[in-house]
DNA sequence: GTAAAAGAGACCATGAGGCG
DNA sequence: CGCCTCATGGTCTCTTTTAC
């Protein structure tokens, strides 16, 4: 199994929070980035709860100033994957972003979710103004990772190179050795705004797809890391076999063995034990799952 | 004249409040 | 409690204004 990992900018995820569960799962998606969250710092408990698949975690940066926007991943509990991924956002001004570190045994990768409002009167940043602070982001991404990928809304029509803003995004990716990957619209007007950026040299990609999913005005992306998603290790747990154990005889010697002792819980717990271990069979057992462990009576 | 910036209107989601 | 209405906020698109 490879590492899936989708964007999605979800336009609210407050009203379409079975859907979005529902795609996690549907998709084996192992990172879900999500921009337009439109989820808040306080009171949305219920809300994020409620597109939490089971063994898995939301980590939501919402906006702080305002409402909308927003940016959250979904991915599995630590305690129940193979891996690690560690969560954090920065701040900007003409952008929101958010950064998912995936850490496993054999593999590593950087991923930056990004989400470039359009220009309102909440949100005065010019291009040039966003286009440096971007410059910033990348440059740094650039020294400090060897595999980093950069996913998210930035509101450029792509898809119209002869555009004036397009030109100079494109000349800023080019300048860094950046390619954009996503060749097909992602928003239901037909433009390409949903972006998956890597380096020239990567070769941890693959598998990129492009679905309407009609959750919201824009579209499901899609990537695979090059990567086997680490499997589980085998583990072996001793464990009792309680299905041995007599009741009767059990029973009998419990309570002979009872009168001879002082009648304080910690002693007859002791026993209990004891006679557990002596009635019962221990068995080994191998499982998936983490580092071997061991249980002692 | 052209490109960028700014404004206006349409549309959608959300939340509060009123009503039955 | 559920439904409806309205105000608010956000985005997108188109048009107008401004700067070079």
């Amino acid at each position: 199994m490879h590492f899936r990992i989708a964007y999605l900018n979800t336009h609210s995820s407050r009203n379409k929070t079975d859907d979005v569960q529902d795609l996690v799962k549907e998709h084996n998606i192992d990172l879900m980035c999500i921009t337009e969250s439109w989820l808040r710092e306080q009171g949305d408990e219920p809300i994020i709860a409620a597109i939490t698949p089971p063994g898995y975690t939301v980590k939501s940066y919402p906006r702080k100033d305002r409402t909308g926007g927003g940016i959250a991943f979904i991915f599995p509990s630590n305690d129940s994957s193979n891996y690690v991924i560690n969560t954090s956002t920065s701040t900007h001004e003409s952008f929101e972003a958010a950064s998912a570190n995936l850490q496993s045994s054999s593999f590593s990768c950087h991923i930056l979710c990004v989400y470039r409002p359009p220009r309102s009167k909440k949100n005065c940043a010019t291009n040039e103004f966003f286009l440096n602070e971007f410059r910033d982001v990348v440059q740094t991404l650039r020294k400090k990772y060897t595999r980093f990928m950069i996913v998210g809304d930035l509101n450029f029509h792509i898809d119209v190179p002869s555009a004036p803003e397009t030109k100079k995004f494109i000349s800023l990716l080019n300048e860094f050795e950046l390619q954009q990957k996503i060749h097909v619209p992602t928003h239901k007007d037909g433009h390409t705004l949903d972006l998956i950026i890597t380096p020239l040299s990567d070769n941890y990609t693959k598998n990129i797809t492009v679905i309407d999913k009609t959750i919201s005005d824009h579209y499901l992306l899609s990537v695979d890391l090059n990567t086997q998603k680490p499997s589980k290790t085998k583990r072996t747990v001793t464990s009792r076999n309680w299905k041995m154990l007599e009741p009767s005889k059990f029973s009998t010697e419990f309570h002979e063995a009872l009168k001879t002792l002082n009648n304080t819980r910690r002693l007859v717990l002791e026993l209990f034990f004891e006679l557990s271990l002596l009635y019962s069979l221990l068995r080994l057992s191998t499982i998936a799952g983490g580092d071997s462990i061991s249980c002692e009576p």
